[in-house]
DNA sequence: TCATATTGTAACTATGATAGTTACATGAAA
DNA sequence: TTTCATGTAACTATCATAGTTACAATATGA
């Protein structure tokens, strides 16, 4: 099992749809492109359907499509749309509130540097398109 | 469990230790300011005296000292010492090397952003050192 | 030299996040 | 009405990491 692989399960597979813009996926298809499970690819791309990315049909002749295309939907769209974050801080329900005046400044200094950062990720991979992977398959 | 407390844990406790920099402390004293176990703290802090930041005695009236003035150490300094990185990436030593080519274009993509990512935090966070933090106890 | 207090570290357990899997209901098409 | 797809709940497996126990090594001082 590897961490953090729901993007690049995501990535991975969108990368193929998008080489076929037109044409309708099964998830059973798009589990062997990731070398995973149908329902993981279910799930992942559901996230994605939330947030316009791709849809859905049931049924025979279902199956999952980008619902734009590919050269508009950024590597970034689908990273935000997965809701991940680079760094999951201390539990964000925080049942445990810092108490100690040191944990209180350092939390502020911590969390500074890991919005910077985010940002910096973000703006880095806003400019790579779904479009830019599948070129790299066409070769 | 907390988990990624490790840098939290090291921070808390060096900030103590920067309120009183000539004093050893033990490690059973900086687990009860970090309610952790006073073998986390050993771990945690030799790796940063493998780092040239703190020092340990043995014995009697051993315990762990900073090695720096708390001004010359560093949020960042730290944290490098820790080894940390935001994002642990799928697995260094990559029994299942990329095989097509989306794969490999996306990790080139992703990786760049990670890369500047880690920059930005690095850099955001170097400004910030243990004497801020023993200065947030002292008010 | 012995009692005491401390670090150093190996080995194990506990916890929690996440992927994988099974099972089945829902729905669409021929 | 059969077939094939998604939707999703519920469970299991895996793994990283913190926590814990136990004890050796070492330093101090009476």
């Amino acid at each position: 099992m590897k961490r953090n692989s729901k993007l690049s399960i995501a990535l991975h597979v969108l990368g193929h749809m998008a080489v076929k813009p037109e044409e309708p996926f099964t998830s059973e298809q798009m589990a062997a492109f990731a070398a995973t499970n149908p329902v993981v690819i279910r799930r992942t791309l559901g996230q994605l359907r939330g947030a316009g990315l791709v849809t859905s049909e049931r049924g025979k002749l279902g199956g999952w499509k980008l619902s734009k295309a590919p050269d508009a939907i950024s590597i970034a769209d689908v990273y935000r749309a997965l809701d991940e974050r680079l760094y999951v801080g201390n539990k964000g329900g925080d049942e445990n509130p810092p108490q100690c005046a040191i944990e209180i400044g350092l939390a502020g200094a911590i969390n500074q540097g890991l919005e910077r950062a985010e940002n910096a990720f973000q703006h880095s991979i806003e400019s790579t398109t779904l479009e830019d992977l599948a070129a790299a398959l066409r070769q």
